[in-house]
DNA sequence: TTATATGTTCTTGT
DNA sequence: TACAAGAACATATA
């Protein structure tokens, strides 16, 4: 699940749950998903500690924990955070267990174990930075967005993805904003028009605000978008035809061959 | 049993 | 050398 918006939907549920409580223990079932620090620091670290305030920037989501220390949460790609009471069941798969000062757990549960965990002593905007991170999708100016992904070379699908171009983006929301700008997602950059450029810039904000708008539920989603209909042989939701799917970059990529040709026209 | 999967990173090839 | 494409990664599910 955890693309930009997913992970939008994280940040707030955070704030509206373990923001501003404090961390009386720390219970690490999984070690593999602590980036650079071991499990006994980690802990040490982290207890007494206080959630001040959240960022978010592409798919990482950033936890203030004061001291100039934040915690740097990664969901790869089966991640998710629960908050429940403590004495209640631990959900499957919890990887992390905070244990709060007002007796509830904040989880970070992977299946995959793809994501990582990592507390940083500089700011976000540095980390971001230090990791060659684009800007985030969600406010990236058309300016920015032209110049990153319009030099870029190779597939338009494989641009939107990369997070050194452009952050928060990944493999559904790509099809998504590449159906609404009628654009086959094979097509190479190099043949596109600025008007194009344009386009998946307009669509890509409008797609992912919609996105975190509807919890990043796809099942909420407006008929008109192309992920609730993200199997193979479904009918595209504009022209009534048939959906394909087909390995693009590595990923497989859902689109209408009739609304999205791989020619200019 | 085997193929597949929303993530990033490493390796390979141009 | 720089960048793009594909493989590898861990592991549950269909």
């Amino acid at each position: 699940m955890p693309e930009l918006p997913d992970v939008e939907v994280y940040r707030r549920y955070f704030n509206r749950t373990a923001l501003h409580k404090s961390i009386k223990d720390i219970e690490v079932k999984s070690s593999d998903l602590l980036e650079r620090i071991s499990k006994k620091n980690f802990i040490s670290s982290l207890k007494k500690s206080r959630f001040i305030r959240t960022k978010r920037h592409g798919k990482y989501l950033f936890v203030d924990l004061g001291k100039n220390r934040w915690l740097s949460l990664h969901f790869g790609m089966t991640g998710e955070l629960k908050y429940f009471k403590e004495g209640n069941e631990t959900p499957k798969y919890s990887k992390v267990l905070f244990f709060l000062d007002n007796g509830y757990i904040l989880s970070y549960i992977s299946r995959r174990k793809l994501g990582k965990i990592e507390l940083i002593d500089v700011k976000p905007s540095d980390f971001v930075r230090d990791k060659g991170l684009g800007p985030d999708a969600l406010s990236v100016s058309y300016k920015k967005f032209g110049k990153r992904i319009g030099r870029s070379k190779g597939k338009i699908k494989s641009a939107l993805m990369n997070q050194k171009l452009l952050s928060g983006i990944g493999n559904i929301y790509s099809d998504e904003i590449l159906f609404k700008s009628r654009l086959n997602p094979a097509r190479d950059v190099s043949g596109l028009e600025k008007r194009d450029l344009k386009r998946i810039h307009r669509n890509s904000t409008k797609v992912l605000k919609k996105a975190i708008e509807k919890k990043a539920d796809p099942e909420k989603l407006p008929s008109s978008y192309l992920i609730p209909h993200r199997e193979k042989g479904a009918h595209c939701p504009f022209c009534g035809g048939k959906i394909s799917k087909k390995k693009i970059s590595g990923r497989p990529s859902y689109f209408c061959p009739k609304c999205q040709k791989n020619r200019r026209t």
